[in-house]
DNA sequence: AATGTTATGTTATATTATAACAAGATAGCG
DNA sequence: CGCTATCTTGTTATAATATAACATAACATT
């Protein structure tokens, strides 16, 4: 069977329970924790298939809270984006640089930059792992000295979706 | 002979100029006004071998004017960014976006995204035009069926020079 | 010169991100 | 347990990047 895209209909809280549960246990075996904040920062993000912003998910937040306790007070900036540097850190999300946003990671368990599909209409975006895209990355740094400490590699386009 | 690179020394002032004068031959073909200030932009992205921000662009602008004309008033946001979209959409220039800044392209006279090395050391950031690359991307797109439209390829590293 | 078009100026504000310090929570140890 | 060190979150202020909306100026064609 073909693996779930976010391009494609599936049952996808299923995705977002699998997400979680990997990444309480990777924090486990870090002594990371994963508190109550990140983790919900990182539900929110592997609950939507497009990439947030740092203030989506503030607003994001805020409602979720308005709607489990009736705790009104927001919260701030940094907040959020310490706890996006966390879940960065520990390679759970990847941020997309040409759209200042966040989206989860789809395979935690090793460190790597990502590579992503970005759709111009749905602004559903889906990471692949193409071995030979990082191929043909590393052929080219090598031919030209360069080391690599980390990449972006965010392709602009149209879904399959939305091309029909 | 080796062609000119970012990371390593040449008579940079000669770059320089056969970019400004390719540029006003490109924007002359298409009807396109290389005004003075779109001139000006396009010169001080050439004359750095780093991707300069929209705000460091004004700052140069402005001490440009005062040596010049001893002119003291400085040009506002709305103007630097003007002046870049237009030299982005004529293909005279690139966005980093990994970096929220810009650099001159190096091969205006076909449209293209552009893909980077850039140095996180020095910060010199070098254009390269790779086709195995660009095939990697276009076959991993077409087996998904996704319809490029641009992509940004930022590989950030340590360049030859900055690994001695 | 009159007109439409393109470019730049100006003011205000939106959006994204971080610095600096205070307070609270947690874990380990004596 | 109570102390302490460390990590996490809260709070206030502000930095850095980018755009909206409208006014004026330059240019190009007739």
């Amino acid at each position: 069977m073909a693996a779930n895209s976010a391009f494609t209909s599936h049952n996808h809280q299923h995705c977002v329970k699998d997400a979680l549960n990997t990444a309480a246990l990777l924090c486990r075996d870090k002594g990371a924790r994963l508190t109550p904040l990140r983790s919900q920062v990182l539900q929110l993000l592997w609950t939507s298939h497009k990439p947030l912003g740092a203030y989506t998910l503030m607003d994001l937040l805020k409602q979720a809270q308005i709607e489990q306790g009736g705790n009104t007070k927001s919260v701030a900036p940094p907040t959020i984006y310490r706890a996006l540097d966390f879940l960065l850190e520990h390679g759970l999300v990847h941020r997309i640089n040409s759209l200042n946003a966040f989206i989860g990671c789809c395979e935690p368990s090793q460190h790597h930059s990502g590579q992503f599909f970005i759709c111009s209409s749905c602004e559903n975006t889906e990471e692949i792992l193409s071995p030979p895209l990082a191929k043909a990355i590393s052929n080219s740094a090598k031919a030209a000295g360069f080391t690599i400490e980390h990449e972006v590699i965010e392709i602009v386009g149209l879904c399959r979706r939305c091309q029909e």
